[in-house]
DNA sequence: CGTCAAAGGTTGAGGGTGTCAATTGTTTAT
DNA sequence: ATAAACAATTGACACCCTCAACCTTTGACG
């Protein structure tokens, strides 16, 4: 349906592991393969994400920023590294959420330099309801055989553990 | 290190298989937590999406552009649905592209108002450069085990075969 | 055949996202 | 005390995105 993904695993299908020999070689390919199905089905979903924010009237960066504010505070140059973007557009970013009484900037009373957010009680009771929605497995989730949410589950642990 | 996903690992761990009559919702929660996971991993990596088209001198939008107009001609309002956004934003778009002799716009002969674009040379040629980097693994999947690798392309390609 | 609704694309207004360069205020090192 | 480094902001500029309005072309229907 694309150009990638199809050709690669029509045609490769999956090296046969006879030629054991060559592990080095066959591990870039077996990355590259998984990655690129992985890519596919990622961009697939990460296109209706805007309407997903849009639930909540937020824009996706938006809803990013809230993701991020979990617990405690957070300077503005830590959320700007967070987003790996520009300071300066994080001025702008949390000059809307604070319009709308989601956020909060107070500044710190060790370095008055920084501004510490937090959010609000308006903002965290949205971030929860936005976070639980998140959390809603899509359809190509969903319907996957227990024993493949197993299996995934154990390789994503396994996966973000070291890092 | 972001709150959701931690506490649902650390916690549930996984929901014993014992009781087994319970299917549905057991199926509920495993998905859940395969999800979650998966989206941190993903959300994590695509932040730098923008700095890889930026090594191309594309913005994130004009590489997810450049990556559909794969082999044949598109419609605009395909590349609109595609992009699952506006008609009016992909004028823009495509001037931006057509501007900057990546992509053409030819007037089709069967309906003269739907206008086809297709890749010029260069186009084709950095869409080949583009398709090639993006299909690069990162580190979180190159430093797979082999057998996990195995596993992640087996179930991605059931989950992609249905659907 | 003439009319009219629907579809493809463009335009203009308006707002969010993002960068860079320059500025202000604060901290830290020398 | 002075200079360098840092946090946040501002202004200029470009891109992305939506909506409403518009024009042209097409296809259907009386």
């Amino acid at each position: 349906m694309n150009g990638l993904g199809e050709s690669h695993s029509e045609q490769a299908g999956r090296p046969p592991e006879a030629r054991a020999q060559g592990a080095e070689e066959a591990e870039v390919g077996l990355a590259q393969q998984a990655w690129t199905l992985l890519f596919e089905l990622l961009h697939t979903h990460m296109r209706n994400f805007p309407a997903l924010a849009a639930e909540f009237d937020l824009s996706p960066v938006q809803a990013h920023v809230l993701r991020q504010l979990g617990e405690g505070a957070l300077a503005m140059s830590t959320l700007a590294t967070y987003l790996s973007c520009d300071a300066s557009n994080v001025t702008g970013l949390v000059d809307r959420l604070e319009a709308r009484k989601l956020v909060e900037r107070r500044s710190s009373e060790q370095d008055r330099r920084v501004k510490m957010l937090v959010l609000t009680e308006a903002g965290a009771e949205l971030r929860g309801r936005l976070m639980a929605r998140m959390a809603l497995p899509p359809p190509f989730i969903a319907s996957m055989p227990e024993e493949d949410l197993l299996a995934l589950g154990d390789i994503m642990r396994r996966a973000l553990k070291p890092q």
